[in-house]
This record gives C-alpha cells, structure tokens and sequence, in this order.
DNA sequence: GGGTAATCTAGAACACGTTCCAGCATGGCG
DNA sequence: CGCCATGCTGGAACGTGTTCTAGATTACCC
C-alpha cells in the first residue's frame, strides 16, 4: 500500500525543487499583472528559465499551474494565522474576521486572485485532488479560527461546509464584479451563524 | 435614459428569433452528449445552419452562449416549480426540497450541467450582466418556495443569499465529483437552517 | 420596385493551450 | 570511467476559441 493513485511523487533533487519554485514565482508573477489570460503557457516556460516541455511536466494543465499556485499563498496565509490568530469571544465572528483578513490578502493582488479562483472553479476532474487540497486548506483556517478543546460536532462540521461553500462563491461574485467586500462580510457573517446555533 | 450600458437590444425578427432558439437548442445537445468541452462554436454554427461569424453575432463568446442555455434551462424549471410548488409546514424543508428538485433535474443531464456551470463559473467580467441574470432567477426560486406572505426582512434576505451562495458551491463539488448528491443534500438543508432562525 | 444599411455567409487567419519528437545533459551504478 | 535511464531542451505541429474580410442576402424606407 506504498503506492498511492497519485504515482507517489518520486522526491525532487534540488535543481528539481528549485525549478518548480521558480514557476510557480512566475506564475503568481505573471497573474498578479494581468490574471488568468496573462498566465500564457510559453511565457511562464520563458521567464522560468524551462522549456515549454518541462513546464508541463511539473504541472500537466495551466490549471493544475494555478491551483498549486493558490495552495502556496493559502498556505502562507494560514502560516500566518496561526503566528496572529483572530482574537475575540465569539467563535463565529472569529472565523467571519478570519476569513476576512484572508479576503483582504487576497484584495491586495486582485489579479492574482482572479486567476487562482477561475482555476479553482474552472478546474474539471482531472484537478480533483489539488482542488480537496485546497478545500482542505480552507477547511483548516475555520477550524483553526474556532479554536475548539475538543473535536468539533457533526453540526459543527455542516457549518464549515457551508461556510466554506459561501466562501468560495462569495469571493467569485466579488471578483467578476457583482458584489461589493461589505457584501462579502455580510455573507460570511450570515453564514457563520450557523456556528452559533443549537 | 433609454440606453442601457448593453446597447439596449434590438428586437429580432422572427428569423432571426428562431436562428436564436436553434442556437441554443445545438449547444444544450452538445453539452448533453460530451460536456463543455463538447460544445465547438465551429460545430454549433454548423448544426444550427449559421455561420461562424453569426454565430459570434449572437452570443459574443461561448460561454456567453453557455450561459444563456443556463437562463433557459433555469427558466424552465422555474416555471415548473411555479406549477407543481414543493407543499411543507416548513419554509426551510420546502427550500432545500425545491433546490434538491432542481438539482435532480440537472442530474437527468449531467454533462449539459457540467457545461452549463462550468461556463457559469468560468465567466469573467464581460459576462457578468449574463451571470446576474442567472443568479436572479436562483434567487427568486428560492423565494418562491419560501411562500412569503409579506415581504422578505433582511435577515431572510441575507439568508437567500447564503443558500444561494451554497447551492452554487456544492453544485461545483457535486460536478467534479468531490461531493456526493447525498452530501449535497445535508449542505443546503444546513444553510436552509438559516431561515428559520431569529 | 430601387437604393441603402444592416446582416449573413464562407472561409482564411491568428492566439494560445497542449502534444510530440529528436537530440542533449545529468545523475546514479557497475 | 563508461553506460543507461531519466529528465531537459528547442522547436514544430495540432486543436479550438476568436477575429477578420470580401462578397451575397435581407430588411427596411421612399
């Protein structure tokens, strides 16, 4: 049982680590100027110093690309949280802040985000397991902002879903423009409710 | 003030209405058989009897025209909602029932619904007004089956959203196959509590 | 009916994601 | 050191969304 459905990723020699960290920098580069569209396949080969064919060897699909792109920054983000973590009384209003922050994050290279979330929801089957990925990242930053003793309730699990779900398709209507960042709060706000009820 | 930021549209003739439907009805029997990438615009202007550049006339990019056969579909079922309303005590159940119903309807066609939201997700700003669009019908659905007798307060108004934002998401999940049906169900039956809290 | 502007057609052309190939470099093993 | 497998390179090639053009058709107005 050594081998996963993945082709358990052979470790990467040195060079190797450094050229897909070269990559992804020129990905998240490229993004943060001009978004999804901006992120041309033979540029990011180009600027990465790798031929084209080797691009698509460390990430089959511009959206594979992209979406290991957005676990890099989510996991700075929740690194982050961790070291500052929301104060406050209340477990709701702590994830709503929490998430907040992480929104504002993202606000500060809106293309970046653009790019990272159409991967996210363009994304088909094939992306499947870096998308869990992700959706358990996220995951992770709510628990962690709830700051439970003890393993969270199944009713508490079903508000993190939800919470979740309103996440991620709140920061899509942001970003095509049909919802303002208050907005965004009210949502969140309405949906961490949910933590708070019997 | 009789323009609108889209060049208030002309109305169409009736060749030109039905060139319209014959559109839309290629691209819903493409989607159904192979999904997004199974609708080419070179192959739904040939099955329509239109060429390339009228079809482009008519529906500016394909998602666009994915987006459109969205409207169309949502509208039906609308309608047949409007028909045959889902009947319970409670407002939450009857949502969650009616949202449910509609997803098993686009179960009956799931790779027309993978089309159709994979667009919906994918669309960028330009379509935006498209997307609203959508996203309105959705609401209304909901609405609907709330069976208000006055009109909505703020609080329910805000939990719509949420149901709606939900509804969005897990239909996502549901697509690329990191969520079951089942557990779809438990994620709007848990935002449907929203509507039902004070 | 004739003239004109808008629309439609066929098809070429372009852009970018993706695939493929032939040969070179590298790194581990005898 | 020499050999082999694996990885990397440069570049061509392909598919599909999108744009463009020149000419035919249609719709509308007098």
């Amino acid at each position: 049982m050594t081998t996963s459905p993945r082709p358990a990723a052979p470790p990467l020699t040195e060079r190797q680590e450094a050229r897909r960290r070269r990559i992804l920098h020129t990905a998240a580069q490229l993004a943060s100027r001009g978004g999804f569209e901006a992120v041309q396949m033979r540029e990011v080969a180009e600027l990465s110093g790798v031929a084209l064919g080797t691009l698509y060897r460390y990430f089959p699909s511009k959206v594979h690309l992209l979406v290991a792109t957005m676990q890099d920054q989510l996991q700075l983000f929740q690194e982050q949280t961790r070291k500052h973590p929301v104060v406050g009384e209340d477990a709701g209003a702590r994830v709503a802040d929490t998430l907040m922050r992480t929104f504002r994050g993202l606000q500060r290279e809106p293309q970046l985000a653009e790019a990272m979330v159409r991967a996210l929801t363009f994304a088909d089957r094939s992306v499947s397991a870096e998308v869990d990925q992700v959706s358990r990242i996220t995951g992770q930053l709510i628990l962690d902002a709830m700051g439970l003793t003890e393993p969270p309730t199944r009713e508490q699990l079903a508000a993190v879903r939800v919470i979740e779900h309103t996440w991620h398709s709140a920061l899509v209507t942001w970003l095509s423009g049909r919802a303002s960042i208050a907005q965004v709060r009210i949502d969140l706000e309405t949906a961490c409710k949910l933590l708070t009820m019997d």
